[in-house]
DNA sequence: TCTGGGGTCCTAGGACCC
DNA sequence: TCTGGGGTCCTAGGACCC
């Protein structure tokens, strides 16, 4: 269970005003971890990663008796193990994942309507028309985790604010199992004194060149001029940063935005030089982003090849289609002639295909232009075999019928 | 410590148009 | 005629986030 520690009792007892700090940042306490420990409560103050085993996995997460260790999310699973021998090692299962993110982000919606999600397990929420109904933020947090708390089992933290940025810094300072409230008036009180690697966009790269010009806290680049900061970091880069570091972010909590890029890739354990394995491997993932974009109801026009060589250096090469398509075989040719145009290459350790530009599908209902018909409609017939069987079929000569043939596709939600 | 897979956003140069 | 400036699209690379 976890602790209600002394700095977090301290800030939102409930004597501090939250009514100028109505923006909500909740994120649930090593996800991963927790969802795969509630099966397993008997190694819940055991360390415990969860990570594909595999040659070149990396920890998805890790729980607070693994994280005494030194044991981060991201690290090599190798480096993890040398850290913290006796850690338990579990495979991660994503589905069951996405099922608890969908119970705790439908208990975020009955508080308001305005709720931007942040990947699976993190939301940000603006409670402030939730006064008269709920209570000031600070009730609404406190509801928050006690319903999580009963409903899955599992523990989040939250921040409260009047900015997005101050709230996510306050929950990971509440972190775990704790509640922080930033009242307007100490906004600035509480940034100055942080690292500059708590500035959201600061990582491990600007962090240093940062601290190579003696900027070390928030506070710090509160002080920088502008133009400084402009030429450290770029343009845009520069305005952000000084307006976070003194407690200006504008951005408002907005309902969830439409994906702009769908796309996959993997790392292989060994790094390959078979130009056949990887022409297959592309065909396979064209494939998949298609009927991933089939089934969002969305269409991309911009097709993206991404190589990763041993040595780690990073290519890509895209094309713009005349045309956006949602087939997988349109895809797949694409992605093979930006691979035949690369020419030799050194070994590769990952491949990736990605689809950019994303319009809805159906914008261009009327079909002109649309030679990719056929294919469409014998594709969606392997999304319903697909679907009902829960397989993922290579494409039988015996499907490709002619889309005429074929009754309207049914458009999937994503997720 | 040899570095996943899903993404977003930014920069910079060149083409092209007005 | 050897030269401007703005705007948009495309491509490639890279930092960063969860």
């Amino acid at each position: 269970m976890g602790r209600q520690d002394g700095s977090t009792r301290q800030v939102s007892a409930d004597s501090v005003d939250s009514s100028t700090a109505p923006i909500l940042h909740v994120d649930l306490d090593a996800f991963f971890a927790s969802v795969e420990l509630l099966e397993r409560p008997d190694l819940a103050d055991l360390p415990v990663v969860v990570a594909h085993n595999s040659l070149r996995s990396v920890v998805t997460a890790a729980n607070y008796p693994a994280r005494k260790f030194g044991v981060r999310s991201a690290i090599p699973l190798s480096r993890a193990l040398q850290l913290c021998p006796s850690a338990i090692v579990l495979e991660p299962h994503f589905e069951k994942y996405r099922h608890y993110s969908r119970l705790v982000m439908s208990i975020f919606d009955d508080m308001t309507p305005l709720v931007e999600r942040l990947g699976i397990d993190e939301a940000f929420l603006d409670v402030a028309g939730a006064r008269g109904v709920i209570g000031p933020p600070g009730d609404v947090a406190r509801l928050i985790r006690e319903r999580v708390r009963a409903e899955t089992g599992l523990a989040c933290s939250v921040g409260a604010a009047a900015t997005k940025f101050v709230a996510k810094l306050a929950s990971g300072r509440a972190k775990p199992d704790g509640l922080l409230v930033i009242p307007r008036s100490e906004t600035l009180s509480f940034l100055h004194p942080l690292p500059v690697g708590a500035l959201w966009g600061v990582g491990a790269v600007t962090e240093k060149s940062l601290l190579g010009r003696g900027l070390h806290t928030i506070g710090d680049i509160a002080q920088t001029p502008l133009d400084v900061l402009r030429r450290v970091v770029g343009d845009a880069g520069g305005r952000k940063l000084h307006a976070l570091a003194n407690g200006i972010d504008p951005r408002p909590v907005t309902r969830d935005t439409a994906e702009k890029s769908i796309g996959h890739e993997v790392t292989f354990e060994i790094d390959v030089s078979d130009a056949g394995t990887l022409r297959r491997e592309l065909l396979r993932q064209a494939s998949q982003v298609g009927r991933r974009l089939r089934a969002s109801g969305l269409e991309g026009r911009t097709v993206v090849l991404k190589l990763r060589y041993a040595d780690f250096t990073t290519i890509t090469r895209s094309r713009t289609l005349a045309e956006p398509t949602d087939v997988g075989r349109r895809i797949a040719d694409e992605v093979r002639d930006l691979y035949e145009a690369v020419g030799a290459h050194p070994p590769v350790r990952l491949i990736g295909v990605r689809m950019e530009q994303l319009t809805d599908a159906g914008t261009n209902a009327a079909g002109l232009w649309d030679d990719d018909e056929d294919w469409r409609g014998a594709e969606r017939v392997i999304d319903d075999v697909g679907e009902r069987f829960g397989t993922d079929l290579v494409r039988p000569a015996s499907l490709m019928k002619p889309a005429a043939e074929l009754g309207p596709s049914k458009r999937r939600p994503h997720l």
